[in-house]
DNA sequence: CGAATCACGAGAACTTGATTATCGTCCGTC
DNA sequence: GACGGACGATAATCAAGTTCTCGTGATTCG
């Protein structure tokens, strides 16, 4: 790749301003041809853990799934983990959009109204699927396993992930904490990140605990809901 | 050549005397025999995550170190998770031990002051060592990526080597709520799981908020214990 | 037009790590 | 002194990720 002009190839992702619309044509049909191709990896694998139980998967079955070959896959992505990665990052985005949508349908008045609302809502988004009823395409167990993964083995990437969760949870925050409902002496950043993974691994709460599992997921959040507004203290 | 015998050879390091002296030499029964060798296996493990900053290690590392062969691991353990079953109920055993015996001389008349040095005790032995101070062999954050591990893969075990920890927190607990500083309708059951899992698992909080590394743990571990009592609520 | 290039599919090959199988030896027992 | 079990050494197998090689159709460029 060293005989073409700067301007183009250099560049893969963001960078949207330059001068997209001089070289429009030839660079448009170039990357949305990649993108397609990433895309058709991207929904193969959702595919995948979407049927069955599957908990796993691996890259020959997305490769075939996808109908295309070993070759591109790791010509578009480094590796497992960055496709890993693109399904997280996607993932957290529809997550926080379905998120903030329910918060503002169901959220009331009150900015403590929609924290409580998050709180309840993505604690229910993170439990294993309850027997009984099919849910839609809610992968989010599988959601949680990944970030579990991606947490140990690339926290930076997966810091950037969760920007938008992050970023919504720090508003309604802010909010609450603006309209008294929540103590004004909080570090936020300090507080979100325990508060996100609290509800986020609460499956492994039950896991440790061994016999904690007796609470609907509606008591479940309800009650985690309780402490971490009230504490434990009396 | 690795034909030593299994008397000197097998601990390098610290000094676990444990229970070599008794097996070297009188009781020699089928049984002793046996849990000598798991016990060499266990060491072996144990050694190679405590040198270095390994965060990982394969079955014939462990085979290799401990002078035993691959058949025998087999023989004892059902696979590698068994071995990190091990790892885990033993670490689980020592831990809570030692927390129990500073809870014991640094830990306060109040219950609460009792449980408030578990907290702030198991949330730093559960953080990743920070430079600079050469630690005693605390493979703490190695406990904890284990503990991942098993309660994906194998939640009841991991619930099961969890009871001690548990024990001590719930006791803990409830002579707080005796002592009328803790809540008293609290589930405690309910509560434990979140609790625990919040301080274990505390590194991913940072990870996920990324920039919220900026605390010693002792002042993470005190802002965390004020969150814990005090809930986020004004 | 023809050659170079490229993107891609098909699939073999390589690598690591877990697990299993084979073989031979040592050691205590009968 | 033979027998059987425990054990070490080592090879074989299996799975999954990753890399390599070849071939082909399309595009480009001289």
């Amino acid at each position: 790749m060293s005989k073409e002009e700067p301007d183009t190839a250099a560049n893969g992702a963001d960078a949207p301003s330059w001068r997209e619309q001089a070289v429009a044509r030839s660079l448009d049909s170039a990357r949305t041809r990649a993108e397609n191709r990433v895309q058709r990896f991207l929904d193969a694998a959702l595919e995948l853990m979407a049927e069955g139980d599957r908990k796993d998967f691996t890259v020959q079955e997305v490769v075939e799934r996808s109908g295309q070959s070993l070759r591109s896959f790791y010509q578009y992505f480094g590796g497992k983990h960055e496709l890993l990665l693109g399904l997280f990052e996607e993932s957290v985005r529809t997550t926080t959009a379905q998120l903030a949508k329910r918060i503002d349908s169901k959220g009331g008045e009150e900015p403590v109204d929609r924290l409580h609302t998050f709180v309840v809502e993505y604690y229910k988004m993170c439990q294993p699927p309850r027997k009984g009823k099919g849910r839609e395409a809610l992968p989010s167990p599988i959601l949680v396993r990944f970030a579990l993964q991606l947490l140990t083995a690339h926290p930076a990437e997966s810091s950037r992930a969760f920007v938008p969760l992050v970023s919504l949870f720090d508003e309604l925050l802010l909010a609450a904490i603006d309209a008294g409902a929540i103590r004004s002496d909080l570090n936020r950043q300090a507080v979100t990140g325990p508060v996100l993974q609290v509800i986020m691994f609460n499956t492994f709460s039950s896991a440790i605990v061994d016999g904690a599992d007796d609470l609907s997921a509606q008591d479940g959040a309800e009650a985690l809901w309780d402490v971490v507004v009230n504490g434990l203290g009396a």
